[in-house]
DNA sequence: TAATAATTTTACCGATTGGTAAAGATTGCA
DNA sequence: TGCAATCTTTACCAATCGGTAAAATTATTA
């Protein structure tokens, strides 16, 4: 602990610059290209510095991607977790779901680089995954289950909700250049983004079918 | 056209086959690793056949990455384009609903595949997007504006409805990873599917707030 | 300001990448 | 059966990959 504790000291002005620099210009090309995809020459280019130089900050590839996927997490859970069991039951969930597309919209980067990582197999989150996450989702369920039960929505399927949260917040990241050949590039962001939250509320409470008919 | 012609001369049986077993396992590794990530010769290990033997049959890594997204587009938007602007509104979409379901169950490869070129900037596929898959969801989002304006169904934003249809559906073969961590890996394949199905339908048609409530 | 620590550069390494040349083996067909 | 067309293997290539050694430079501090 004593050894450790000498290589553990302070960091230097120029290190916590170089770390930064570093960490977003990873961020940028992981997010595009993945884990194998993407070449320590490339994070070097885009941070503006030689690639001996990127290793003496970070040792490897994997040291990079390591820290990156683990701020993410760190903040990725959030919005869930903030769901509150005493809360409104449709508002908890209109509030998950806006926050969660503002997640999209404003670190499409951060989510592109966790759906590169999910659909590559996860290997380097998949304990998080069946850690952290299940046991987060598994009781967040519970309420929702509760929820149904005492007529304060409507009884259904909890982690299916909770999924199709995911999928349709994230796809505005993650799917950004179909999202955006299909709406045309005319379209602002802030349009886009006001024009999802409208729909995912109307769909995610009343659903589609015609008004009035119950 | 006469000097292709003599190019274009029938396929021999082991032809037909190698292409075949190259193709099957450039979807394996394509969907896993993403176009950079994958390496032909992982491709051609995978197809059981040395590098140099698949190089004759596709000449680049490129070329076999191509004809996979041709065929995948191909199948892709047929559910879409079998949606009747006669038939019944909510019918019509939750048939659309389950048909995206079924690919996502049955192709799930072909699913990651096309997530991973969307995710990494669709540099292969971006006039398809814009053109072809553009025209055929402004045609449907018509569709459906006009089921709303006749009464038939909510009114809502077209676009958007489509694209939660695609990304609550396509989630499923995309995140499959997440979806087992959080889930359990001991359901079936085929009960997580019918949940889903189930859950879907709920929400397009219902949404979740309280039933008897308007 | 001298010495020490931190940072950057230059030059390199072996392994892997996508791809080729050409000889050898196999196949289908007249 | 012979022979041309098809297929497969062996041996390679230049470029790029992740990463290292060590000298040269810059910043910090006694």
């Amino acid at each position: 602990m004593k050894a450790r504790a000498a290589k553990t000291r302070r960091k230097t002005r120029i290190q916590q610059e170089n770390e930064e620099r570093i960490l977003e210009a990873a961020l940028e090309v992981f997010s595009m290209h993945g884990f194998r995809g993407a070449t320590i020459d490339q994070i070097a280019d885009a941070a503006g510095m030689s690639k001996p130089n990127l290793l003496y900050y970070f040792r490897t590839k994997d040291a990079i991607h390591r820290l990156l996927i683990e701020q993410l997490l760190d903040n990725w859970l959030d919005p869930l977790r903030e769901m509150d069991p005493d809360g409104n039951p449709l508002q908890e969930i209109r509030n998950y779901i806006r926050r969660k597309l503002e997640m999209a919209r404003d670190f499409p980067r951060e989510s592109r680089l966790f759906a590169n990582e999910i659909l590559q197999g996860a290997p380097r989150v998949e304990d998080v995954l069946k850690g952290e996450l299940r046991e987060l989702v598994d009781e967040k369920a519970k309420v929702i289950r509760e929820w149904g039960r005492q007529g304060k929505m409507a009884k259904c399927d909890p982690y299916h909700l909770i999924f199709s949260i995911w999928a349709t917040t994230q796809h505005y990241a993650d799917f950004d250049v179909q999202v955006r050949a299909v709406l045309g590039e005319d379209m602002s962001g802030d349009g886009r983004f006001e024009d999802a939250a409208r729909f995912l509320d109307q769909l995610f409470v009343d659903g589609l079918k015609a008004p009035g008919k119950n």
